[in-house]
DNA sequence: TCTTGAGGTTCTATAATAGAACCATACAGT
DNA sequence: ACTGTATGGTTCTATTATAGAACCTCAAGA
């Protein structure tokens, strides 16, 4: 009955979950790239009550995401070097949104390179030699931090797997 | 006391968020991108209640991200092309979690081009040009799917903005 | 026939949510 | 000095969702 954690757990997307697999963390982050600053600004724009708001800001401040200070105009909210760094995986779900779940009249929104005002190119993922890696390229394997059982569903996996994407040969 | 949806609102995000800003919704796509397909190791892995674990396979089914199919060795979920699509979201929180929230030994899974072996790059922005986009360099258009509120929005980001991060001038 | 496993459904307590109402401070106008 | 009003919350309550356990169903094996 009480809510889980994954704080815990041996995975890194499981321990980003624990943030980020909230719909008003996620928002709220995504109002704050967007440029917005105060309590008012989200709950207008998301339709968020301020309990909820309110709780989720504190939330966010625990996690180091977001900082809160005080100016003359008031109060003003604004994302850490940490929650600047999520704009990689709100651009990711935007792209993602525009693609798989589209608007019958086209996207709502479109990012692009303020400079020159090229719109951005759908993300793809590349390794450190710069080879571009597709799903069906995407193997894993244990790294420093893996535990026993960890190690052991990527043994299994890959058994399993034989030519199925997933874990590495 | 209802549950919000954000199907209706003008933003991919914020539709995308509908799916993906739910722990078990996460980490069951999570699941299957590792390679697992059956009822049994995802309540094992993930250590999820059985009811929770059907209604979010279901809810997956019906957003077209999963589908089932029984073969001679009982009933098999795997993710469709939108569902696979979405390994760019779940290694883009893989790396965030690893940068960000990092196990005192270090990464407990490594992401890798399972040809060479070489691991993945950090996932960087680009625009159509190939030009890097960080984000201060990341600015926003209204598309053509755009309402009149987010147009607003944005005029009023970009007078707001001045020199900060957020809509493009 | 009995067991075992997969793939669920149903039940119940606890916890979280939305929404509204309320509160406190600061400043502006009159 | 009094009123209004904007910001940034907290508190309250009805309704939902959740976790966890127990139960169900079908098929295969012994």
């Amino acid at each position: 009955m009480e809510r889980v954690t994954f704080e815990d757990r041996n995975c890194s997307v499981a321990r980003s979950v624990d943030v980020l697999g909230d719909w008003w963390n996620l928002l709220i982050v995504r109002e704050l790239l967007w440029g917005a600053t105060k309590f008012d600004d989200f709950q207008r724009n998301l339709e968020i009550s301020k309990g909820i708001l309110s709780k989720r800001l504190k939330l966010l401040q625990d996690y180091g995401i977001v900082v809160k200070h005080s100016v003359d105009s008031g109060t003003e909210y604004a994302l850490t070097e940490k929650g600047q760094a999520l704009h990689v995986i709100i651009i990711a779900m935007l792209q993602w949104g525009d693609k798989w779940n589209p608007l019958p009249d086209g996207a709502p929104l479109i990012a692009l390179n303020r400079h020159t005002g090229a719109p951005l190119a759908p993300i793809q993922l590349t390794d450190i030699n710069g080879e571009q890696v597709t799903l069906k390229d995407l193997g894993l394997k244990p790294g420093p931090g893996a535990d026993q059982s960890t190690r052991e569903r990527l043994r299994q996996l890959r058994e399993a797997a034989g030519q199925k994407a997933g874990a590495a040969r």
